[in-house]
DNA sequence: TCTGGGGTCCTAGGACCC
DNA sequence: TCTGGGGTCCTAGGACCC
């Protein structure tokens, strides 16, 4: 069996940790540079905000309604994060961390084991010692586990955890849940299927092999397995990357290139950073920039080019080198951009063996070392290369950042 | 005025090989 | 002038997820 444990409504409840006073109180998250919603409370949720919208629509209703807006705070999630998944390690050794607040369980060799009580107990030491409120769903499958903890969300008389461990259950709870909210069913596949009268999850999973393989992929093939009870996705311990993004949109527009240049070597120094934690190296630079796509009016631009690195390597010195190749390649003077970002790709790890001809510098392996073990002591980016900014010049809008009360650092560059 | 960021996997089609 | 069959690898783009 799999478990399914997913925090509500994450980051707005690791905002309410640190606020008591706004339990039961609308809360709203903002994504960077305040720009979208990217979580609700649910007091948030009935007042008809939506995931994902631009933050600026709704701010009528966010003042009337006197909801509590916070910009995203990434360094207090990931501590909450983390110490939910240490509490869930407790509980099983096979653990896939799914997401920032989703995580899967395997309860294999739990025999006579009563999942709801496991499960209860699983949420209430989350809650006690986080504060933070989940729900757990369970089934022999992990999309079916998915169903369950949606339903599990849904129904308060469950008290946050449901069991699907009949045919039975399997059979009404495919019956209840709509085409669009299954796992791997987006929007355009759902509009697809309903189109064929698919419309409840259980039709899907009466649908011929034959005839997803033809109108569909693998992928869909597997799902309906997955929802018929037949476990095809394991649990996926593995937590390497296999590509590494830092990408950003700017506060406003800018048409300099050095500023552009200077943004890109901070990102590709990040990604080198996030690169070397994970204990890799990589092998292609990505760069893209672009306009900004909602100023219809404006002339449009994109472009994106990748670069091989001759070796594999993890070394911010290289890693800038491409990224800056790659951005000049790319650059067109006289537009107006609002986004870019580095892409790290064909990454492996540290211990490949070293190419015969080509390889990265020895001495930076040394440098960067240092460098990482300065910045991570003195908990902000004290150590830069030249490329990049030396002082912080550059802003992204965060109005309503709450303290990091969990790292008692600024990780997130704010100048107001 | 103001519209995020970071991932995964699959497929189709082109380039190239014998 | 006529022009097969089978395979691999890579990439771009599209779908999905949170």
């Amino acid at each position: 069996m799999y478990a399914l444990v997913d925090c509500n409504n994450f980051y707005a409840s690791c905002e309410r940790v640190f606020h008591p006073p706004l339990n039961e109180k609308p809360i709203v998250v903002l994504s960077n540079n305040d720009g979208c919603v990217i979580a609700r409370s649910n007091e948030a949720k009935q007042l008809g905000i939506s995931m994902g919208a631009p933050a600026f629509k709704f701010e009528k209703i966010c003042q009337e309604m006197q909801v509590n807006v916070f910009s995203s705070n990434y360094a207090l999630y990931a501590d909450m994060s983390n110490r939910v998944v240490t509490i869930l390690r407790k509980y099983t050794p096979d653990l896939e961390v799914y997401s920032i607040d989703e995580s899967f369980l395997r309860l294999d060799g739990f025999v006579g084991i009563n999942f709801i009580t496991y499960c209860q107990k699983i949420k209430q030491d989350i809650l006690k010692s986080t504060l933070l409120p989940t729900c757990v769903g369970v089934a022999p499958t992990k999309a079916l586990a998915k169903v369950a903890n949606r339903i599990a969300k849904k129904y308060p008389h469950l008290d946050g955890v449901y069991v699907i461990d009949s045919e039975q259950k399997r059979i009404k709870a495919l019956k209840w849940l709509a085409i669009e909210d299954v796992w791997g069913i987006g929007r355009k596949l759902s509009k697809k299927l309903q189109q064929m009268g698919v419309i409840k999850a259980y039709d899907f999973t009466q649908l011929s092999d034959d005839f997803i393989q033809k109108h569909f992929s693998v992928v869909e093939l597997r799902l309906k397995k997955e929802l018929q009870g037949i476990s095809v996705l394991k649990l996926e311990e593995v937590v390497n990357k296999k590509s590494i993004a830092t990408t950003r949109s700017f506060d406003k527009n800018y048409t300099d290139k050095s500023y552009l240049q200077e943004r890109i070597s901070t990102f590709a120094v990040t990604c080198a950073e996030k690169l070397r934690k994970q204990q890799s190296n990589c092998r292609v630079v990505t760069v893209f920039i672009n306009t900004n796509r909602f100023q219809q009016a404006q002339k449009q631009y994109y472009n994106a080019r990748s670069i091989t690195i001759p070796y594999d390597t993890n070394s911010s010195f290289d890693i800038v080198k491409y990224a800056q190749k790659a951005f000049h390649s790319i650059f067109e003077e006289g537009y107006e951009y609002k986004k870019a970002g580095v892409i790290l790709s064909g990454i492996q790890s540290q211990n490949q063996q070293l190419s015969l001809f080509e390889h990265a510098n020895p001495k930076h392996a040394s440098l960067m070392k240092v460098m990482d073990a300065l910045n991570t002591k003195y908990h902000e980016k004290k150590i830069k290369i030249a490329s990049q900014a030396l002082d912080k010049t550059w802003k992204m809008r965060q109005q309503r950042l709450s303290p990091n009360y969990t790292t008692k650092w600024n990780d997130i560059l704010v100048i107001k």
